[in-house]
DNA sequence: CCCCATTACGTAGCACGTAACAATG
DNA sequence: CATTGTTACGTGCTACGTAATGGGG
């Protein structure tokens, strides 16, 4: 058995069955991918796929067992790599983020510019997506890190650490009815049409959450995935915007007024995550801490440890997480 | 990289750091693994081992680190050859089971034949020793499955299952004055030499602990790791036996009287333990059945995935265990 | 002085490429 | 007939063996 064979029969099984395309993605000849698949199931007295002529037409259950455990070794054959690379060079590397809109935008930019600065030869990565897609990138490794506050949860082979407390804000333009109120309430924010989140995305579920609870049913004119684009739009006059409170920038948004509303949201939490098992750098360590400052080695490396989500929890229960 | 580099460097780790004798157990010569070892070092980048001169002396952090993750990479590949034997063979293979002797004895004969008559063309290979040299072999890959009382709760990498709960039987030749009392008491028994198991087997702990209990300090003027020497002595009216209620064997042991005493000590569970992430072959899920039927593939499997001790033990929680 | 790891060199096996072939839709 | 996997064959790389070299205890 060779390390490529199961390269091989991975990247077979992750193009549809497809040889030629797996020989293109590995840069070799589609032959050498048949004839080593061929070895394997040899060797091991089995097949892998069933061909029906000269097509692979599924995976047999043999060779699903066999792809399961082959992904999990190629993922341990790259954590030695990663050691390799730590230890022979450790301020250079590769970081990938997959996050959201909200955070590549508001949160990240400082992060990023702090981590680059003491890892200058760290080539630095940014993928953005939908919280289900980013979630999904670091359970399968295209990313090192996901953040973001929703849809995490459902992953069952990612470590989720809480990052930050955060609520919302009502954005309207200037001389708005609503900046006359001295206390704002749900009831009079639903007088307005709603300008917000698209369902899924930053925090949108604990903000029906509140309207639902109070027995209201908010009229949401128009949604959007990024609080740029709802801010455009509440300037536009389309409506009252809702939005994280980290997304509005005094400086920036000039035309518009920012009404604190954390009394009447239920507060969101965003997490980062990573894959478990991943042998973490000591720059991605160093990443998270500047990401969310309690975030220590000590603490990240306790919660690799924990077998439980509940354990996880323990050790940032008495932890003072930051609120935005 | 490659896999044989991986087997060198966890050899050699494995022998003291003698690139030799590692050689010699690979069935290659130490020119090779020599050699394969620098390969790798360059690849990574890194050295795996220190040397002073022409010896190698100790195994540096980052080695630590790649050997680590090596034994898991083997193992993972001994798991795909197991797949590959489960569905080309399916009844022949082979089971190691690291028990006791107690177990071995008394209450694996009639399992294993049972098993044998299923799977004549398993090899099946018993070995003995101390519940901690059973609990290791298990979690070091050396046998399959341990089968002990004891000692096993102190490897994390090991699955433990319940198997049993069995109590002791005090053993004294016929006519011996405790044979007259209508009940047996603590108070009773501690007026006589004590000839038992050995501390560390057998429910050993658990003995003490009544007799502290009870503020009694027996005189143990003897102690064996097996019942048959206990009970020898016993006939040759060294004391009093207190064995493992399933040592006892009436046809054979017609010399002797077995007094129930379940009503002085607590009972004990006998587990059977494999590890962590090891791959079952289906003869091994028929094995478990047969020896503690409660242990049905379903339930094993739900074990195997059960994150931690204590859902397992949810698992088992309204299983009505046998009890001997 | 023995033991042991590294270096040097030769060889056999094998992984891979090219090309012809066969089966599918 | 285009696409795709298998078989056939040739070749260059490399893993391994043998033997020589050198450093430590």
């Amino acid at each position: 058995m060779k390390l490529q064979q199961l390269r091989y029969i991975c990247e077979v099984a992750a193009t549809e069955l497809n040889v030629s395309h797996a020989a293109n993605n590995l840069f070799i000849s589609q032959a050498g991918v048949s004839k080593q698949i061929r070895l394997l199931e040899d060797e091991l007295g089995i097949e892998i796929f069933t061909r029906s002529g000269k097509h692979l037409t599924q995976i047999t259950p043999a060779g699903q067992d066999i792809l399961n455990i082959a992904h999990e070794v190629l993922r341990q054959v790259e954590n030695i790599k990663q050691v390799g690379e730590e230890y022979s060079n450790p301020y250079s590397g590769k970081l990938t983020i997959a996050t959201t809109h909200t955070q590549a935008r508001y949160k990240l930019p400082p992060v990023i510019s702090e981590f680059r600065q003491r890892y200058p030869d760290v080539s630095l990565h940014v993928r953005q997506g939908t919280p289900q897609q980013i979630a999904q990138m670091a359970a399968t490794g295209q990313a090192d890190f996901a953040i973001a506050t929703e849809a995490m949860e459902h992953f069952s082979n990612l470590i989720l650490l809480p990052c930050y407390h955060w609520n919302r804000s009502v954005v309207v333009p200037k001389n708005h009815p609503l900046t006359k109120l001295p206390q704002l309430s749900l009831e009079a924010i639903a007088q307005y049409p709603i300008v917000t989140y698209v369902f899924g995305f930053t925090g949108r579920s604990q903000l029906d959450d509140a309207f639902s609870q109070h027995g209201l049913t908010p009229k949401v004119v128009f949604t959007a995935t990024d609080a740029d684009v709802i801010k455009t739009y509440v300037k536009l006059g389309m409506g009252v915007g809702i939005i994280a409170h980290m997304a509005y920038e005094a400086q920036i948004d000039t035309d518009l007024v920012a009404l604190d509303v954390s009394h009447l949201f239920a507060s969101s939490t965003t997490k980062i995550a990573f894959r478990k098992g991943m042998w973490l750098r000591s720059f991605m360590f160093d990443f998270m801490a500047a990401f969310a400052p309690h975030l220590t080695r000590a603490r990240v490396e306790a919660a690799i440890l924990a077998e439980t989500t509940e354990e996880r929890e323990q050790i940032f229960a008495k932890v003072e997480l930051p609120v935005l």
